[in-house]
DNA sequence: CTGTATCCCAGCGGATACTG
DNA sequence: CAGTATCCGCTGGGATACAG
């Protein structure tokens, strides 16, 4: 089967096998089309990254957010802000009876969604060997978590396994 | 149930919940041990990230790792000498018959570790909705990838089910 | 082809001091 | 408590030129 890109069936996409090189790599250089590109420019600093932690953790104020993971005020504040920004946290004001106003940082459903990453990064930062440290665990059981890739139909997928395909802009959308 | 940090047990290890809150986050502090900075001091640049991604997509020499990241070759060789340092990368000479050897750039399992990462950031980017781009797929049934949360049981695992475990420097190692 | 060496600038992130 | 303002050093990464 030709896999390579080119006039095979519609032009929207292409699948490019993997294990076996792929030659066409570079026809699709175009613009910015890289996903981790995209991804990291929303939290691909170490500050994004540890403040997101932070907030997992259950940390809601700024104040808890800023000592806990170390950063300086000015820091945090840039950050949280340009996380907010980004769609990840939400500012939210909240009153305790008698007390002023205060504002807490909670997650939205995008803000949600990096769990994975989180956990990933976890998972193997442990591998990298170095003692003690945080782990998460299943509250149900008490095993610790790590994530697992798998395709859209429940299939664990090996490295080997794996091909990229390219998604042009259109985006084919139609349920084919 | 008092699950936070004490003398609950042994001492190797504590308990607590997530969902809600956890008053002794602070005792933690300690100094270095959370995997995710370990994580980042590794992987937490854009050029490491984005030239794991090229090995990944099957990238192995010089020249196209630079040319296909958009990186100049400065930092795509400062970045992979790091890469192989740590730990990530292997440089192994190889010689076509009547050519000068080369080298190629190769996975080493840490490196072939971090897949999952990858393939959650791209999952997540994909999330952000700008379209185009390169996704990965199952080779056997051509659906897209992402990683599932689960615990080492086999559970999925949704965030509120989540607690974290301070590990302490010793590591019970015991098949407690 | 596979890098090295320089120069340069923007951004991250620490420190410190100050405000509502 | 929740930031803002300023200063400053470090590194990431682009550009360009050169080397084995």
């Amino acid at each position: 089967m030709t896999q390579a890109a080119g006039p095979a069936g519609s032009d929207t996409d292409a699948v490019i096998s993997l294990t076996g090189r792929f030659a066409d790599r570079d026809a699709w250089q175009a613009e910015g089309w890289c996903r981790i590109e995209h991804a990291l420019e929303l939290i691909g600093t170490r500050s994004a990254m540890i403040l997101m932690r932070e907030i997992y953790y259950g940390g809601r104020r700024f104040d808890d957010l800023a000592r806990r993971t170390g950063l300086t005020e000015a820091v945090a504040a840039k950050r949280l802000k340009q996380l907010v920004a980004d769609g990840l946290l939400q500012r939210r004001p909240y009153q305790d009876p008698g007390k002023r106003t205060r504002y807490e940082y909670v997650l939205t459903d995008l803000g949600r969604d990096l769990f994975p990453v989180l956990v990933a990064l976890i998972q193997w930062g442990e591998r990298l060997g170095r003692p003690g440290g945080v782990e998460l665990v299943h509250v149900g059981c008490g095993s610790p978590l790590g994530v697992v890739v798998s395709c859209a139909k429940g299939h664990e997928v090996a490295l080997p396994d794996t091909a990229a395909r390219l998604v042009a802009d259109g985006d084919g959308a139609s349920a084919s």
